[in-house]
DNA sequence: AAGACGTGGTT
DNA sequence: TAACCAAGTCT
């Protein structure tokens, strides 16, 4: 247990030097609110600082208050968060805003059991808001944690099998003074000291206290399970104007991969290429469909897409549950990333 | 309990 | 270019 706690005192003290100024972190020696310390951590799920930072600062600007982002739309939401990615989150931040404020008077509840009740709240996710916004004595294992601990006791076990081990050893590191600071001060030190691959450990704070690092592996650890490729799937999108230059977009189904955005209408999405004929079977109108040159390509967690364009004019525009907008409109839509190329690729060829 | 789920930056 | 990586959750 001594030396639990000095590795921690190390880190705190190494912490209190060299922590970093985010836009949701509060004045040292102060906390932050939980509304801000939860936007923040599932904004930061799977995606970087710098990615994160002026999202926050415009949510945080549109919606102060938990209870004004639960009266907002979840259109608007999806509007906001479009281009980050993993949209079940703003799906989910949205619910658990609503959550918050119908069930729990517009308050976090401060109880682990609680957060983790809520939509889009895991056990990493409610840790780091038990920790951070209300100072409890609780372990937040995200990547970081995971590699810090891995490595300061060489655990050479890979995930996920080695995962309860790494929970395990990470709580008997939190203090009971300052566990807030300590979960952040585990995070900083994994995001700009102890780094995946090149570990600087010549500047860590923690040097004498790493396992890994006294027998030479720290570069070594975590043992990471092999990855699987990525197929690639292939669609073809369907640019259709009517005559006053009014573009077709529809709205992909709630659930699911970009779940609510709003898309260029297309096939399904499949492994083998599309013939003609059986591409155009799927497309929203009666038209000379004319195919744009090139290929859009995008890239997604578990597969490639390669998508083709073909582009027509209706002379009778049908709505059938989709939407006409103009290009120079686009910018109010909830366009992932993959149809703003889509867009960019088919404005381009007119 | 693996696989689904985005995106952009780095190597 | 392709692979890897980033403060995970849900089913």
């Amino acid at each position: 247990m001594t030396r639990q706690r000095d590795t921690s005192g190390r880190l705190l003290r190494w912490y209190d030097h060299h922590r970093r100024e985010l836009p949701w972190r509060a004045p040292p020696g102060r906390r932050a609110e939980p509304y801000r310390v939860w936007l923040s951590e599932i904004m930061l799920q799977q995606t970087t600082v710098a990615a994160v930072a002026p999202y926050y600062r415009h949510f945080l600007k549109r919606w102060p208050t938990i209870r004004e982002l639960a009266a907002a739309e979840l259109d608007e939401v999806l509007h906001a968060w479009q281009g980050l990615g993993y949209y079940a989150r703003a799906r989910n931040l949205h619910k658990c805003a609503r959550a918050v404020s119908a069930e729990h008077g517009g308050r976090f509840p401060e109880d682990q059991a609680a957060l983790l009740a809520l939509p889009g709240i895991g056990p990493y996710t409610a840790a780091a808001i038990a920790a951070i916004a209300f100072d409890q004595v609780a372990t937040p294992v995200d990547g970081n944690v995971e590699r810090v601990v891995a490595r300061l006791f060489a655990v050479a076990e890979p995930a996920p099998a080695g995962k309860p081990e790494l929970r395990r050893l990470a709580a008997t590191l939190t203090p009971v003074r300052r566990p807030g600071d300590h979960a952040q001060a585990m995070m900083d030190l994994g995001a700009t000291i102890c780094l995946p691959r090149g570990p600087l450990c010549d500047g860590c704070p923690l040097h004498d206290d790493c396992q890994a690092q006294k027998q030479g592996i720290a570069a070594q650890l975590p043992r990471r399970s092999p990855k699987r490729q990525r197929p690639t799937r292939h669609g073809v999108a369907f640019w259709l104007r009517d005559r006053d230059g009014r573009l077709l977009l529809r709205r992909r189904p709630e659930e699911g991969l970009l779940g609510g955005m709003m898309e260029v209408p297309g096939t399904p999405w499949r492994e083998e290429p599309w013939g003609k004929d059986e591409a155009i079977a799927h497309a929203p109108a009666t038209a000379e469909w004319r195919e744009i040159a090139g290929t859009v390509s995008h890239v997604f967690t578990h597969f490639r897409l390669e998508l083709t364009v073909r582009a027509a004019v209706t002379e009778e525009p049908i709505g059938k549950g989709g939407i006409w907008a103009m290009p120079a409109e686009l910018g109010r839509y909830a366009l992932p990333t993959a149809m703003k190329k889509v867009v960019r690729h088919a404005l381009a060829a007119d």
